[in-house]
DNA sequence: AAAATATATCGTAATATTGCAATGAAACAA
DNA sequence: TTGTTTCATTGCAATATTACGATATATTTT
């Protein structure tokens, strides 16, 4: 029914389509260390909450876990984040400058 | 909870987390001609369920549809669909290039 | 005016998502 | 070993989304 592509597409736009997951992965990208825990309190969500999210991302790809002792340090996957770029730049940006033709 | 950014980005991100959406606009942008009913047979959905689509992408200002007689005409609404490309871009550029950190 | 056409809206069933308390599992500390 | 800490999983209630038949609305045609 619809293209892998079209598919894609709206896989990724879906994880990105809950501000709890928008807020993690702008969590990731600034801080150097990125423990699961910090963020159920930064962001203000119980822990099975931020953990369920958490698998999400993970499960496309965007972000991977390290488990350190007690602790799991999570942090952005750089190759399928930059993977997943392309994809939606090329979704995003396949307008060109025209009148609206209505 | 969440920052009115965070909130924006969640917003247009969801609308694209549907197949049917992203095929929507890739069609309009793909067709110069963009009456609604020609949307219903190409992707192969029911006429309210598009009728249904297409009101979420006018309520985030993307589309918007001209009545011509009977008919109705959509097409991307250029200028915020490039807002909303900034916004987005920001979002998932901010990755610097470095080694993952776990 | 009546019929036809195109779209929007309503109502509803099926499904998916979200959030969290309770619990489980794994690593460490005492 | 026992307790503690951290995270994952389970179960469940509340809510949201999706799809579509039926129907309403508006415009054009006859």
């Amino acid at each position: 029914m619809y293209s892998n592509q079209q598919k894609e597409i709206a896989l990724f736009a879906k994880v990105f389509g809950h501000p709890a997951r928008v807020a993690i992965l702008q969590q990731l990208f600034k801080m150097d260390t990125c423990y699961c825990g910090d963020l159920s309190e930064e962001i203000g969500l119980a822990q099975p909450t931020i953990s369920q999210h958490l698998k999400e991302l993970k499960n496309l790809g965007l972000i991977k876990g390290t488990v350190e002792g007690v602790k799991v340090c999570y942090c952005i996957d750089n190759e399928n984040w930059s993977k997943m770029k392309v994809l939606l730049h090329k979704f995003l940006d396949q307008d060109i400058p025209k009148a609206d033709c209505c």
